[in-house]
DNA sequence: AGGAGTTTGTGAACGCGAGAACAAAATCAC
DNA sequence: GTGATTTTGTTCTCGCGTTCACAAACTCCT
């Protein structure tokens, strides 16, 4: 692989890549508010939990950014996978569903730390409206088609009940919104060039609980 | 591949397949409650949002529960992966740290509904002891050690902010839990015996605004 | 300047998972 | 009963991701 320049953003980077990226860019963070100014793919993947060649095989996706016999200088190598992964400008964000997951999401500082803007907080029951949360104030539902608009909102979080999320997210995608993040234990149908991630607890618990189930009957056998 | 008995659980399964397998059995609980006896792979696959050659796969690793011709039981498949993770028997759970998520995490009643049961609400400040949350009172953090005696815990979950994380960890796992689902944004440090699965919000919305970005700029190029 | 020591970037081997394709097994129609 | 039809369980192949291993490239010391 030759050598890239700053502006050649063209070549695919692997899905499973794109995954870890983010976590690298949390450990040169905190490597970085240590103090640290320069480090080895040694030093960054035991931060990160990786193994080091995997983490220089990912990091040689976005260019050439380590000088050999060195490492890689903290805060260079930090904008440049910031600005690979578009965490060097603002996204904002709506969040559907403020019932006690939509709460805590607001709340969240990390969001707005890592680029992304709560613009809205939007909810279909008239009870929550004008109740406000982190400084941000919850609106009826309907009003997502202008707030969309108004914003140029290309990211939107699903935290309702299961039994809305489909109907939230087709008004989403009607919208102009390309993107969802669904935290309601459903599958979403939508169109192909609607990206969906999905985040599901519950099930995170359920493979804990098979892998303890395993030890405790592969120790009685 | 021979059949299998139901006492016959000591055949690995894939690790991507047990991910999978909390999928399968939320949408064997939809078509059970709509009234469906009997799908097909093709159904189920479809209600799973997963390919059918891929859901017959994964279901032969459990064993031959099927009828070629006619499809599989529903209320009865459903038995036997519930059976197969753990999902028949009730989990005890520590939730440490009860700010914005641990609040959100501990009035989730779909952790009941699976199977989990909240045993303890545990948190470092004093402010918050005695607050009753979902009918758990919040106790004392040092009060660790003797819940997971007392009711037998394998598996706590880590909501306190990051700089705690591995202090939390490490006490669970000295009181003798053996399985961990950590949401602060850190890697953590524990021994090859204890299983910790992470659950990063944030890198969900971070992956999303990558592709965001490369729509962008691929357009403009 | 040159050699010793470090560390990156990458080619190559390997293993796992995804999906196509098909044989085996069950039902149904008559 | 027998053939047509349906659907499972499994084999096979392909591609992706992980990891090893090493040459290239850089620094430091003398
Ligand atoms: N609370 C958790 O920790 C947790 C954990 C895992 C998954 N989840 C999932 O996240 C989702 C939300 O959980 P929760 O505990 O916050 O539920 P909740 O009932 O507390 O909140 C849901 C909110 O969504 C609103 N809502 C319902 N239909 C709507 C619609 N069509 N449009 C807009 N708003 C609508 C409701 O008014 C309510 O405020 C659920 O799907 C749940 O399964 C929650
Ligand atoms: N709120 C969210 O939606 C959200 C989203 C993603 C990730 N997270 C992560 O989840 C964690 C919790 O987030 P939050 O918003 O609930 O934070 P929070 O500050 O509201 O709550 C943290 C709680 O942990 C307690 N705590 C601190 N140190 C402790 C210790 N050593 N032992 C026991 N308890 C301790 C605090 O007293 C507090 O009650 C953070 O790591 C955060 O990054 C939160």
């Amino acid at each position: 692989m030759t050598a890239r320049t700053s502006h050649d953003t063209a070549r695919e980077i692997p899905e499973a890549t794109v995954a870890r990226l983010p976590v690298y860019l949390r450990a040169l963070t905190t490597l970085s508010e240590v103090g640290t100014t320069i480090c080895s793919s040694e030093d960054l993947a035991a931060a990160a939990g990786v193994n080091s060649a995997k983490l220089r095989k990912d990091l040689s996706y976005l260019g050439s950014y380590g000088t050999r016999g060195v490492g890689y200088d903290v805060d260079y190598l930090r904008y440049q996978i910031a600005r690979e992964m578009g965490a060097t400008r603002d996204w904002p964000v709506v969040i559907v569903g403020i019932g006690n997951l939509g709460h805590a999401l607001a709340n969240y500082s990390g969001f707005r730390s890592r680029g992304f803007r709560v613009v809205a907080l939007l909810d279909a029951d008239g009870q929550r409206h004008g109740e406000v949360v982190a400084g941000v104030v919850v609106r009826p539902f309907r009003d997502l088609r202008g707030i969309v608009r108004e914003h140029g909102v290309a990211i939107g979080v699903i935290a309702t009940p299961a039994a809305s999320a489909q109907d939230v997210a087709d008004q989403m995608v009607g919208a102009g919104i390309t993107s969802i993040l669904n935290f309601a234990p459903t599958v979403l149908n939508v169109g192909a060039d609607v990206a969906v991630s999905k985040v599901d607890l519950s099930k995170e618990l359920q493979v804990l609980a098979y892998h303890e189930q395993r030890k405790a009957t592969q120790e009685t056998a």
